[in-house]
DNA sequence: GCTTGACCTTCCTATCATGGGAAGGTCCAT
DNA sequence: ATGGACCTTCCCATGATAGGAAGGTCAAGC
């Protein structure tokens, strides 16, 4: 089978083949005598791992790690869940700080009149913590 | 005032500095004879501002936007309101994708022993949809 | 057997925001 | 005038992915 082929059966584009392969995730079972690469069942297995544990927002380094766990017959489940467990984590930290991110502009948003005028609570946000530059502001600086 | 004095004003490295001078985002206001870039009160502004809208999560290119807006006094809030809204939509996607790999992940890890055994509900979901390779599952695949 | 088009190869480039580092110039205090 | 802390530009790297160029290979139809 070829790359194309391969590509066809896994789901994952020819680049991504090569990629893997450049990588030493995922080599060619073999290459013809024409360089051109060849896979087999098993690494289209490999491949659609790969983009199954990616869909699923692995890196990849975790995947190297899952990857060679799948590979060895003798793992202990305990490593794999670690590795699972830590992503959630990191998954949920991320997911917490974006919702943050979320929930601080939607209040923005919400006091924002969005119509013609300059006024927003948006950029004011954003210009928290500078320094006064307009000569009026400078005024009401110094009368604090 | 120069770079290393506007870093610690704005909280900006040196580094990301340099760079939005270079993608013409913040210019500094001049160069001294020996070409060190000079900043003033207005970019020390606009540095504070970027690393605000960093922080929540717009893209330089929204920076870009939401920059030239306010620096327009005539602005209409609608525009600074619909991007941060875009913003927000988008934020709310991602949130709800990795969301939908946490769960998906946290299940499978519940459904794991996690000791020395290599059963692994994870690895098997990794796996699914891959064709079978190993003698025995050949056997049960021609049965089916 | 030859042409054609679809495929394959390697190699280079870019993304986006950020940081690291080298080589060389500048400024200021001692 | 020397040293150290700063500045400058230029190049490279990240992670996962895609685009493209230049050239070789294969198979089908004539």
């Amino acid at each position: 089978m070829n790359i194309g082929q391969a590509s066809k059966a896994s789901g994952v584009t020819t680049k991504m083949i090569r990629y893997y392969d450049e990588i030493g995730l995922v080599r060619p079972a073999s290459r013809t005598d024409s360089n051109y690469r060849e896979y087999d069942a098993r690494q289209i297995n490999e491949l659609r791992f790969i983009k199954r544990a990616r869909s699923l927002g692995f890196s990849m380094d975790e995947i190297t790690q899952l990857l060679s766990l799948w590979r060895d017959r003798e793992r202990p489940s305990r490593e794999v869940k670690a590795i699972a467990d830590r992503h959630v984590a990191d998954l949920d930290a991320r997911i917490a700080e974006m919702q943050a991110m979320a929930d601080t502009l939607r209040h923005l948003s919400h006091c924002c009149a969005g119509d013609d005028r300059p006024d927003c609570p948006i950029l004011a946000d954003l210009t928290a913590g500078a320094e006064p530059t307009t000569p009026l502001e400078r005024v009401k600086a110094r009368a604090r």
